[in-house]
DNA sequence: CACAGTAATGGCACTCGACGCCAAAAAGAT
DNA sequence: ATCTTTTTGGCGTCGAGTGCCATTACTGTG
């Protein structure tokens, strides 16, 4: 019953794969929407259906794990210290098996090393501080949109960002240390 | 000497001006670059000229405050603590006289509700954070590159941006006193 | 097997931002 | 009056993104 009409062309994984192959042979930039169809083998108006934008495309499916990144927050226990909670999850949600570790770090390198990448997550971000926001204020008694909870969510970003700048920065790096190393600069920083 | 050649047709100001009238009345995406270039009466193309993109617009003359930026923090005395010097700075820069007040928040309000911009603004803001990445580089005889300062800008970028969201939110707030609560806010959550 | 129902595809046309190119306009200088 | 300089603005082009819609390729039924 859910397998009728016309059987799909393609999948985000095989589109997703066809333009990173492409975005590494000539840079972002300089490979259309058109390029992509092509490599993959479907209509240019196929791919706005499957991607909201070129600039989603690096993405993947970010939105979905977003309902990990709150099952690791929900499933925190209430007595672990409300900022060592939000850490741990951040340390978490950017745990990768091994074998994803290259693929994950091209796609990280792409999204903070293209301008037009770098400006366009701040979308895609959002709704990862608003996990974060929900989560604070949940804990606190407040609403998402209180000032501790929104605070939290940008700070956390700004500090994951920085870690994972690090992290492309230093080849055999270890984003998890990273994350506590800029965690501890701030804290030194503050006090 | 320097006055040859062809006047020029408009100016910044001008076109700002425009710009925002037409804003207000349809909202940012609904309004063409042809439309402000004949509400100002002068050609599609000179616009670009004018300005990088419709994005960079409502930023106006921000890339030329970062020198006033700059210049705040090198006469900051070294005995003032440098946390306490950064938040000084970032108070100072965001000061406007009085009747400055209503076009400021009008421009905020813009560049930070409207999606196209917020994904712009990381773009203005990394020149704003590096302003802040090379003081403390400098107090610190670090590179701007290294942990702490790049932490110290986007942390500060952070706050910044979550203060003037509170700031829209409530009306009559105050913006410096907003600054010093998130300020407060964070330090509370670390300790 | 033919035929209805269904859902994805992909071509076409269009809007809009952005950019390169270049002739025309409008000044000052000689 | 002519030369030089500088800005303007029209034209053409590219690429992202969208609405529209006929076509395609299935599944299920009589």
């Amino acid at each position: 019953m859910s397998s009728r009409g016309r059987p799909v062309a393609t999948s985000h994984a095989q589109i997703e794969a066809a333009a990173f192959r492409l975005f590494a042979e000539r840079g972002f930039e300089s490979v259309t929407m058109a390029d992509i169809a092509a490599e993959v083998g479907v209509g240019r108006r196929t791919l706005f259906r499957y991607f909201e934008s070129k600039n989603d495309i690096p993405w993947g499916q970010f939105a979905s794990t977003l309902d990990g990144f709150r099952a690791i927050l929900a499933e925190t226990p209430d007595d672990v210290p409300l900022a060592e909670a939000v850490q741990r999850a951040v340390l978490a949600f950017n745990e990768y098996p091994a074998d994803a570790y290259p693929p994950h770090r091209d796609r990280m390198r792409l999204i903070l090393e293209t301008p037009a990448l770098q400006a366009h997550s701040v979308l895609r971000y959002a709704e990862w501080r608003a996990v974060i926001a929900e989560y604070v204020a949940s804990r606190c008694g407040l609403l998402p949109t209180d000032t501790l909870p929104r605070t939290v969510g940008s700070v956390s970003l700004a500090l994951a960002i920085s870690a994972y700048e690090g992290w492309l920065a230093v080849p055999d790096s270890d984003l998890a240390t990273l994350l506590d190393e800029t965690m501890a600069s701030l804290r030194g920083y503050l006090s």
